[in-house]
DNA sequence: TTTCTTAGTGTCAATAAGACACTAAGATAT
DNA sequence: ATATCTTAGTGTCTTATTGACACTAAGAAA
C-alpha cells in the first residue's frame, strides 16, 4: 500500500480523468477496479500543494498508462455536495480498499476537476492499477461496469463534451495510430457520435479541412480493396484545432 | 468587517465570477475595488462545506447585485500554482484590505472555479461592495483597471468562452431587457464578438432561430425611424440553448 | 419642408451540405 | 481460373446556407 502524505496534498481537491481510447470500432475508457469489490473508478488522484492541476492530471495518467505527452483537457468541475458520501467511504475501509487511517482524508468534502484524455489504444501496453485498485482495464463506454459515486456521470459529461468538440475541431491525432485510413477515421467519428455517416460526404468534409496527407501506401491484408493510408499534417491539425472548424458569426 | 469562519469553508477552493452586462454598446463586467489600494478583483468567494459550488456562485452574486436567478455557467477551473502569491497576501494585510488573522486562510494554495454570469445591466441598481472592497462597479472590458493576481486572465478566458458560445447557442435573454430591438440585439453580438456584422444577414439569421417574437410596438423617442420591439420566446429560447444552434456532424 | 439618421426589406451569387449509384481491387471459396 | 464477397473510392445533382450589396420608410431636429 502506497503512502498517503496528506500534508503534501491540497485539501478538498481531486481530479478525475476520463481516458478515451478507440479499439475494434468501440470507444473505450480506462477504468480501475477497486480491490475486493465489484466497483470501478475513474483514474485520478489528489493534487500536491506545489503542483498545477494540469500537471497532476498528466502525472496521474502517466502512472496508469506509462505514457507521457497525453492529450488532456479539462472539461468540468464537479462540486455537488452529494459527491460526499461517508457511508461509501466507510465501506471502502470495511472492504479494505483503503486502510482505516486514510478515512479522514477520503471523507473530506471534495470537489473534483474532470479531465478527458485521448490516447492511442495500442500504445498503452498494460494499464497499471493504483494503490486502491487491483485492475486497470479498457471498458466500452456502451457497456460499463458499476462505477463509484458520480463517476458514471463524470464519464457521461466527458463523452458529451467530446461529441461537441467534434463540431469545433478535428479529432483523431491522439486516438489513432500515426497512419490510418479514411474509413477508420470515419469509424472513429461514428463511434464517438453514436451514429452512421455517409462515406462520400464524410470523406469530402474531412479532406476539406486540409489536415490529411495521403502516404500513397495501402493497408494490406484486408479481404477487400486495400485502402490508402493517411497521416495528419500536424501543423495544419494544430492550426485547425486552435482556429476551430466552423466560423459561426 | 465580516467574520470569516474558516471552519465552515472548503479549504483550497475558491470561486470567481465574471459578471457580464451590456450598456451603451459596451460589454461591461462587474468588479470590486479593494480597500485602500488601486487594485480590483472579480467578485467571488469561498465555498461552504455543505454548499454546492453552483449555489455558492449564485449566493456570491446575489450579495453583489441583489439579484437571484442570475444566469451562471462554469467555464474553467484555474489551478496553476502561480495563483499562490504570499507577497500579494502580505500586501493585502499591510494595506488593511484583510485583517491579519485572515492571512493564513488567504495564503493557502487555492484553486478557483470560474463562472461567468450574464445579467441585465439595468436591473443591478447599485452593486454592493463586499468585506474586502470599498466599491463595486461596472467596467468596460476594453478599459480595465489593474486586476488582482490572475483575474485579468480569468476575465479573458470568460470572454473567449462567451464568444464561442455565441456559435452554439442564442445569447441575449439574460443580457437584454425583456423588450429590445433587433439592432440592439445585433449591437450586443457585435460588442461581444468585437466586430461588425451585416444588418440584413444578422436579422435573417436570428429570425431563423425562431426564438424572437415581435410585439408590434416600437421604441419611441429616437431621432429616426422607430424600430420594432421584440421579445424572446422563452420556451424556444431554452430549447435552442439545449439543442445548440449548429448541427455539425 | 428639408435634412439627418437609423429601420426595414429582397435578390443574386457562391459555398456548403445532403442524398444517392456505380466501378475498382483485394481475398477467399469453388 | 473464376466467381463471389466485401469494402474502397469517386461524382453529380439538389437543396440549404451564407455573404455581398442598395434602396425605401419613418421619425426627429434643424
Amino acid at each position: 500500500m502506497a503512502n498517503l502524505n496528506t500534508d503534501l496534498l491540497t485539501p478538498s481537491v481531486a481530479i478525475d480523468c476520463v481516458v478515451f481510447g478507440f479499439h475494434e470500432n468501440e470507444l473505450k475508457v480506462l477504468l480501475l477496479k477497486l480491490k475486493n469489490i465489484d466497483l470501478w473508478a475513474l483514474p485520478g488522484g489528489f493534487v500536491h500543494k506545489h503542483v498545477d492541476i494540469e500537471t497532476e492530471a498528466h502525472n496521474a495518467l502517466e502512472l496508469r498508462t506509462g505514457l507521457d505527452n497525453i492529450f488532456l483537457k479539462q472539461f468540468h468541475t464537479f462540486g455537488s455536495i452529494e459527491r460526499n458520501d461517508t457511508d461509501h467511504n466507510k465501506m471502502l475501509v470495511e472492504k479494505k480498499v483503503i486502510p482505516e487511517e486514510w478515512f479522514p482524508w477520503f471523507n473530506q468534502r471534495f470537489i473534483s476537476i474532470g479531465f478527458y484524455a485521448l490516447v492511442e489504444y495500442s500504445q498503452v501496453k498494460e494499464p497499471i492499477p493504483g494503490p486502491i485498485s487491483e485492475a486497470c482495464e479498457w471498458c466500452s463506454v456502451n457497456d460499463l461496469p458499476p462505477l463509484m459515486l458520480d463517476h458514471e456521470h463524470i464519464l457521461t459529461v466527458a463523452h458529451e463534451t467530446l461529441k461537441k468538440e467534434l463540431n469545433n475541431q478535428p479529432i483523431g491525432l491522439n486516438l489513432l495510430p500515426k497512419r490510418f485510413t479514411i474509413p477508420e477515421l470515419q469509424s472513429l467519428y461514428e463511434t464517438i457520435l453514436g451514429k452512421k455517416l455517409d462515406r462520400r460526404n464524410f470523406r469530402r468534409k474531412v479532406m476539406s479541412f486540409g489536415i490529411l496527407v495521403c502516404t500513397n501506401e495501402r493497408r494490406t491484408g484486408v479481404a477487400h480493396k486495400a485502402p490508402l493510408l493517411y497521416e495528419f499534417d500536424e501543423a495544419s491539425y494544430i492550426k485547425a484545432n486552435e482556429a476551430g472548424l466552423s466560423s459561426g458569426w
